[in-house]
Order: structure tokens, then sequence, then C-alpha cells
DNA sequence: ACCTGAACACCGTTCAAGT
DNA sequence: ACCTGAACACCGTTCAAGT
């Protein structure tokens, strides 16, 4: 049962296997098909040949997830204009995150593998820069980065299976299911902050950046002399 | 081929099938043998039945690991008492960060699935009643406690693959490659950071608390009429 | 009603054998 | 060197058939 010579001629030719075809050819089927049909199966059918042959050029799932994510990270608009640094800053952490939002699963990538390629350390090296102009010193910038990033990609991660599951209304809040059965006796807070839990959206997020970029002015890192214990546990 | 009657005797008797037995099951299997050993072929196994057995007691996996995470958060201190309201909600929130940091898959749940049982809103309920003490108004705690939530499993569930990967020895900070591969040439404030960038443990996380209570105190939500736009994307 | 063996419909990854 | 068919070692979930 060989592949019909139809489907040869749908497809213009048999491009030969690189890297940098195999990531592409991920990301178009992350984006017409979706995160489950993105298997290494399923990716070396869209190529032509057997799944073993993928293993030539990547090494494992994570690290084509993560070439997928670098490939993805080109495309941001890191953006040296004459406005003042705050406003860039909130404005390169808000596209970074609706770039992961449509491609929530690299979210995930991003979240729990680092990437590491020029695209990456780019966008590290222009969040370090906009903080830097904000005089805010180069340690406390550095767990700042850190933490920004955190924000924008923890917040399209969770997005990933709030789309896939059954409820599609739930979609805002990480909070949502505990708000629902939550009874005003034993819950007064809850019960009181039921609605503005949900709220939110695009302007939460710009919000949380406010909250974070005023937070990290406000507050001086830790003097060395009591950096002792240095795991959480 | 069927099971010895030795191991019979070592497990005390074979319990009665129920919820609470098989997320007691999994619960110990998970830190007895780790997360990938966590499968419902292999927790039916330490049962002694089949795994079509336990979807009649739990829809599917995902709803397995939420109510694993459920029956976690009990053992969650939330501790009332005389000390001011910030040092108890920094130390609610370190030692929730800790609980998961013991167990980082369910770290993963906690920000995938909406973890919705009564002890996840008995402490939803006690982190809005901590900055209901500190004065910020109802609409302003709630978004405050998604972003304190976030950063508290966030970190955690980063900390997941970290443990699983290669190198434990770069396990502090999501940017440990790309500063390894920077330039100083192309990228001098990653250079000038590279130290601070992943210095840190317990301390960032406690200071990255910090950060965000401060915010949240300086940073009032958005006007509501300017609610519009509610997507990111 | 509760339980289960067997099957369905997949996975990622490895490897010996080919070109 | 590059490529691949076939196999290895699994998965989660469903369902017909049993008790």
């Amino acid at each position: 049962m060989k592949r019909a010579p139809i489907s040869r001629r749908e497809r213009p030719a048999k491009k030969a296997l690189s890297r940098e075809a195999i990531v592409e050819a991920a990301l178009a089927i992350l984006s017409e098909e979706g995160a489950d049909a993105l298997t290494m199966r399923r990716l070396a059918t869209a190529l032509d040949t057997g799944a073993a042959s993928l293993y030539v050029y990547v090494r494992n799932t994570e690290e084509l997830h993560a070439s997928m994510l670098e490939e993805l990270l080109g495309s941001l608009d890191l953006g040296r204009g004459r406005v003042p640094w705050r406003e860039r800053l909130v404005e390169l952490l808000v596209s970074y995150t609706s770039l992961l939002y449509r491609q929530p699963v690299l979210a995930r990538t991003a979240l729990f593998t680092w990437p590491s390629g020029p695209n990456y350390q780019n966008l590290v090296e222009a969040l370090l820069a906009l903080l830097a102009e904000g005089e805010i010193e180069t340690g406390r910038a550095a767990w700042g980065v850190d933490l920004l990033l955190q924000r924008a990609t923890a917040t399209a991660a969770e997005h990933a299976t709030r789309n896939e599951s059954a409820d599609p209304a739930a979609d805002d809040s990480a909070l949502a299911d505990a708000i629902r059965d939550a009874s005003p006796n034993t819950h007064p807070h809850i019960a009181a902050a039921a609605g503005e839990l949900m709220a939110g959206g695009a302007e939460r997020l710009a919000w949380s950046f406010e909250v974070l970029i005023n937070g990290l002015l406000s507050t001086p890192r830790p003097a060395r002399s009591e950096r002792r214990n240095r795991r959480v546990s």
C-alpha cells in the first residue's frame, strides 16, 4: 500500500531533509492542524519519510519544540524607538505573550526547557537593556527579566490546555472553578470577588506587567551577606 | 502467569477500590518511584486490578492529577496568627511553593488545569483575606491572587523538567543557556548580568513575592471605562 | 453495579540493514 | 553518511462480556 502518486504531485516536490525543513514543516502542522497532530510520525509523513529519519537532524521531541520556538521568536520586533523605556518594555512583553498565545504548546516549552538560540538571547538582551534604561541595577534587572518572562510565558502556557479542554467559556482566569463552588458562608472573600476574579484578558496582562515593573522599581535585591540557603524545599 | 501469592502477603490485603484509595496509591507511587512511574497501568497494578477498573472512579489522568493535588493541598498550613498580614502572606506563598516543589508534576497540573476542590478554595480564600487585611480592594486583590499563585506555581513547575533533565547543575535559573552562549560584543547586558541571572534559589523566590506585593500596593486596576478588548491575541 | 481482559489506536525512540 | 522498515517498549481509554 504505497503512497499514491497523486499526493506527490500535490505537494510540489520532495524537499531535501534538513533541520530547517523539519522545523518549518513542524510549524506548519502546528498552526494548520493543532498541537495534537504534531507527532514525530505525523511530521515524518508530511515530509515523505519515516519517523526514524527525523532523528538524524533532531535529538528528540523536546529539541524539536525548542527549535520551533526559536524560529518563531525571530519574528519578534525588539523595536528600539524614541518611546520611553517603560512603554517599550510593556509593548515587548505583550507582543512576546501574544506570540506564545497563538502557539501555547511552545509556551509550555518555553516554561519547561530553556530556549537558548540567538533569537531568545536577543530578547533577553533587549529586556535587560530596557531595564538598564530604567536605571535598575544589573543584579535586580537579571532577576526582573526572569520574573517578567515567567509571567508572560506562564500566562500563555495556561491558555494551552484551557483551549483544548471542554469548557471554552472559562478561559480567562485561573480561578473559575474555585469560585463557582464557593459558598459565601465558608468563603466570603471568594464570593465577594467572584466577578473580579474572572474579568480581565488583555487588560489584566498589561496591568500585571505594570505591577511587576512598579514592584521591581521599589524592591531592591536582598543584601549579599544574607545569601545562604539556596534551595526552596 | 498469575501474580505470585508472595506479593499478596507482602501488601497486607487487597483494599476495596475507591476514589480515595486510588488517589492515595497514586501519591505513594509518585513520591516513591517518581513521575514517570505514575501511569494508569502501573497504578492499577499497585492496586491489584486492571487499568480499566480505575475509570469507574476517575474520569481520566487529568482528573486523577487534580485530585492528587487537592489531597496534597490539605496539608497546607493556612496559619491565622498574630503576625502582620504581609509576613503571613509571604510565608503562605513560600510553603505552597515548597509543597509543589516536592511534586513538580502536580505543579504542572495546577498551572494547566484548575484545581477546584475545597482545599484549593481555602487557599484562595486565605490569600484574599490577607490582601484584604492589607487594605487592597477586592478587584485588585482578585487579580493579585492570580498573579501570586502563578508565580508560585510556575516556579515549581519549571523545576519539574529541570529535575528530570540531564544537567542538574543548571537548576536555578530559566536563563542559564542563553547566558553561556552570549558574546559580550553582541549581548553586553547578558554578559554583564551573567552571574546574577543564575543566582538565587529560595531567596529569589521570596524576593519575587516582595516585588509582587509592592507592585500590587502601588498599582490600581485600570478604570472600568477602558475595559473593552478582552483577548490577548 | 462493579469489574475486567482484551483490544483499539496510538506514541517516541532505537537499530540492524540497506543505499 | 544518510536513510529507513520494522521492532521495542510502552501509553490512555473503551467496551463487550462476565460476576
